[in-house]
DNA sequence: AATTGTAAGCGCTTACAATT
DNA sequence: AATTGTAAGCGCTTACAATT
């Protein structure tokens, strides 16, 4: 049978309250003799307090909501990473819920949170036009942080994200600055808020360089390998198996690798004849052949970051900055010609 | 500011208990009427039920947690899916928690779930000589099961695993088939159980073919793509470039790629030099080069499984089976030769 | 017998009072 | 002023009683 408080307070002949005050580390209120006493009967007894009766007199469950679209993409567990290492120190705890690319079970999953009463929130959203799922955070008036996923009618609260539109424009630099001129830009869902400010960035690179971005090749997959992969065959074989384009630039690695495999089943090369870069940088990228170039998010510390400015917020602090955009990093590989 | 169950009663004009009633369908106790009337002003009010405070009155929280070694290694978001999957449409919550291959940190998390009093525990522990955390669980009756790790003192308690001797059986008989016969078997942890049965399960398709187990090098890694391709090398290293080995085994696809990397790096072909099985048949297993052979688990359905196990515990009922052992299945790929 | 309500209790926290 | 205790309250569920 459990012990409660009271079997303690029993026990070191105390009341329920002084046991509450030294099981809660109160610095104020109860004497360095007692305080002893009753950490000795705690420990003796294997007591440990029920988060649950605290919960409902505190109204704080100690723990948060994680959504997220796929933890089968390798990027979301690097969030995953990033979050508990902010969070194990504070004794939270982290529903984890995989809305499966679909906003019903994602709005669903904020309703069962919310039944859980989650202290907050990290939301990495399916899509960007919809906040639905937010107002039902606001009217309980739950904390959350958007992370990686931009919602564009909270584009103003907190979040975390990579610079997107930065990141797409360096990886079209780059393959342009190796010559390549005919882009296949093989994009995420469109409706997605991070593919389009990517494809702002790709667009910046061609009018920076001269090159105009109306004749970017621009297709859109769902992150997946198999998308990329029939993606970039539709286009070959319509096209009789030759290239159409010199380079590929995809909205993930995974594509990307998708990507690659179609380009090479045509016996076409890779950097040689098509230049492929990825974005992210999750294990695979390095583990194909030949390693992908790609653009990496630091997605642990994306993760970690979310989970501080949630931590902050349920403290009832103001963040110094509601928004944080991390920079991301060109890692050149070998789907690129040496410049 | 939040309604509560004593709201909805005085809008409906009804008592708490009649609402309690409504929230939690139960067929008796309510006339058609006021059920009716209930569920409108619920609806209207936006009314959702406060899980905490529910809990502390029926003693169930409906959140269940779950601890695994390490969420970065592909193997385990399978497991996650498929956990999901069973506990959605029960309205459970999954706390997750990463133990990161530490011993001491797989402890806290179980401490930590006992105070946020989940109904039940999935546990992937990350060493099998060890069962004091299993002894926290057991002191609350609170119910666990063991998916993927054994652990040797609660070999008979609930779980679910693949057959792993049967697996290793698999990939050295077939590598045995082809003419190998200098294995390096580049095995998992040696502590752990699965690490030992698969021992045996090599040295069983040696015994069967006539081959001297002795003759197997056995090496441990820790299931990264580093300590793969570390052991491998060393290997490689000390024999002056040569192979002393004709046939890798890896315990699991990430080693095993480390090994092909190490190998590769030397001039070293596969499979025409060296054959590579890999264990789990994870994503990267089919996207490097070449495409690796593998004893592939069947982790979505080893995740479902086990919660659905779990559930029928928690649910007080006596399972069928305490224990399930799920099939392995040897996928052949290219990093064997044509048999 | 079916419907509905009363009231206690789940295990904590915390404002306030009482004691030293 | 520092230490300790009293008692109410957090929002539900459910045994039992009361009513139709």
């Amino acid at each position: 049978m459990k012990t409660t408080i009271a079997d303690i307070a029993k026990l070191a002949g105390v009341s329920k309250a002084t046991v509450s005050r030294v099981v809660n580390d109160r610095p104020e209120g109860v004497g360095p003799g007692t305080r002893a006493r009753v950490k000795a009967v705690i420990e003796e007894a294997g007591y440990s307090v029920c988060g649950v009766a605290r919960g409902l007199a505190t109204g704080k469950s100690r723990s948060v909501g994680l959504i997220i679209p796929d933890i089968a993409n390798p990027f979301f567990p690097q969030l995953v990473r990033g979050i508990q290492e902010a969070l194990r120190p504070r004794g939270y705890g982290l529903f984890l819920c995989d809305s499966d690319r679909d906003i019903g079970k994602e709005k669903e999953h904020v309703r069962v949170l919310l039944e859980k009463h989650v202290d907050g929130v990290i939301l990495s959203s399916t899509i960007s036009d919809c906040d639905c799922q937010l107002d039902l955070l606001d009217e309980r008036s739950v904390p959350y942080v958007l992370l990686d996923r931009i919602i564009e009618a909270r584009a103003e609260g907190a979040g975390v994200y990579v610079d997107n539109r930065r990141g797409a424009l360096m990886a079209a630099e780059y393959l342009l600055s190796g010559g390549s001129r005919r882009l296949l830009f093989l994009n995420g869902p469109a409706d997605l808020s991070l593919a389009k400010l990517r494809a702002l960035g790709v667009q910046d690179a061609f009018r920076e360089r001269g090159a105009d971005p109306a004749s970017i090749l621009c297709l859109n997959g769902d992150y997946s390998v198999e998308s990329g992969e029939s993606a970039v065959d539709a286009v070959l074989e319509a096209a009789g198996g030759k290239p159409t384009f010199d380079a590929v630039f995809a909205g993930n690695d995974m594509m990307a690798i998708g990507a690659m495999r179609a380009i090479r089943r045509r016996g076409i090369r890779i950097p040689q004849d098509v230049e492929v870069v990825g974005f992210d940088d999750v294990e695979p990228a390095r583990l194909v052949e030949p390693p992908l170039t790609t653009v990496a998010q630091p997605a642990f510390m994306m993760g970690r970051k979310s989970a501080e400015l949630l931590l902050c917020l349920m403290d009832g602090k103001k963040p110094r900055k509601r928004t944080v955009v991390m920079e991301p990093a060109l890692v050149v590989r070998a789907t690129t010609r040496f410049r």
